[in-house]
DNA sequence: GTCGGCTTTGGATAGTTATTCAATTATTGC
DNA sequence: GCAATAATTGAATAACTATCCAAAGCCGAC
């Protein structure tokens, strides 16, 4: 399975050099190039790189890496949101609980999903003003807080 | 036919500010919105659109307006849309009236739209082959012009 | 070693989106 | 006005993509 990561790089340059407009094509080129898989699998792939596909207006649809100024784009609006939502945080080992100003619960919750970050199971947002924060196997309320840190430098606890 | 234009700015509005995962959760939205299509048709207006669908790399997948590099080449379009309907311009302190072809203020008034200016803050085209451009608190008639100069070398008044 | 947990994968399929085709509605040219 | 032509649309369906589930594969702890 060590594959994976080398075949995630050669999807990558393939879509930037190639014009892509199916998973299918893309299954073969892959193929050319030495990797066999299934479309199940591309799919996979192809999420985990955020890879995208738009229409070119007329003719058809290709695939798109997405941008590195896009990326760090929509992070801003996530920093953003989070800290107009944010009011403070608590955690234990597996949970951290984000309470919010009022209505900012699902904005707040959206905006930490967007982040992508690696110790983030996934969120809810209750219906009270509460985001509660489920944690990946193996990481700690205050790596979290850690990695929240180093991405918002204005976010401070306590 | 004439809702199409109309419906096209709502559906790419929607787009900015909802998280959008299929097309049926938007026709939904037009649906509210006071705009009843099939699936079908909403297929092509995102095609129209340029319109992307793209992984947030663990959650799910949304759409997006294309950015700034994509619509280089949609501007191109614009501009043909705008050349293709333009007659004269005039223009005072806060408003550019932009007079075209018959039939083609609707498509001259979204491509100024889609132009994206600094400059502009909104358009209406009326009956009478006639668009009326707002400009910004601070920009002026002459402004705007340079602007569209700048984006369309054919363009030159008078 | 081998047990148990986590990851990765393929096959099958569900889910979603694009397109075809026919009908309808606008527009253009007399 | 009318006829011819082009644009737009919905229903049905084809095409494409994501996910479920079961089956390996890959560790590390014993």
């Amino acid at each position: 399975m060590k594959e994976r990561l080398e075949r995630l790089k050669v999807v990558k340059s393939l879509i930037k050099t190639h014009r892509i407009d199916s998973q299918d094509s893309l299954l073969q080129l892959l193929a050319e190039a030495g990797y066999s898989v299934t479309q199940a699998t591309l799919s996979r792939d192809l999420k985990y790189l955020k890879v995208g596909k738009v229409a070119d207006g007329h003719s058809g649809y290709y695939y798109t890496m997405p941008s590195e100024e896009e990326r760090k784009e929509s992070e801003k609006h996530s920093i953003q949101d989070f800290l107009r939502g944010y009011v403070s945080v608590d955690w234990n080992e597996s949970i951290v609980v984000v309470r919010t100003f009022s209505g900012h619960s699902d904005s707040v919750a959206l905006a930490i999903d967007n982040m992508g970050m690696e110790d983030v199971l996934g969120t809810i947002s209750g219906r009270d003003n509460v985001v509660f924060v489920a944690l990946r196997k193996g990481s700690r309320g205050d790596d979290f807080i850690a990695a929240l840190k180093g991405k918002i430098p204005e976010f401070d606890p306590e």
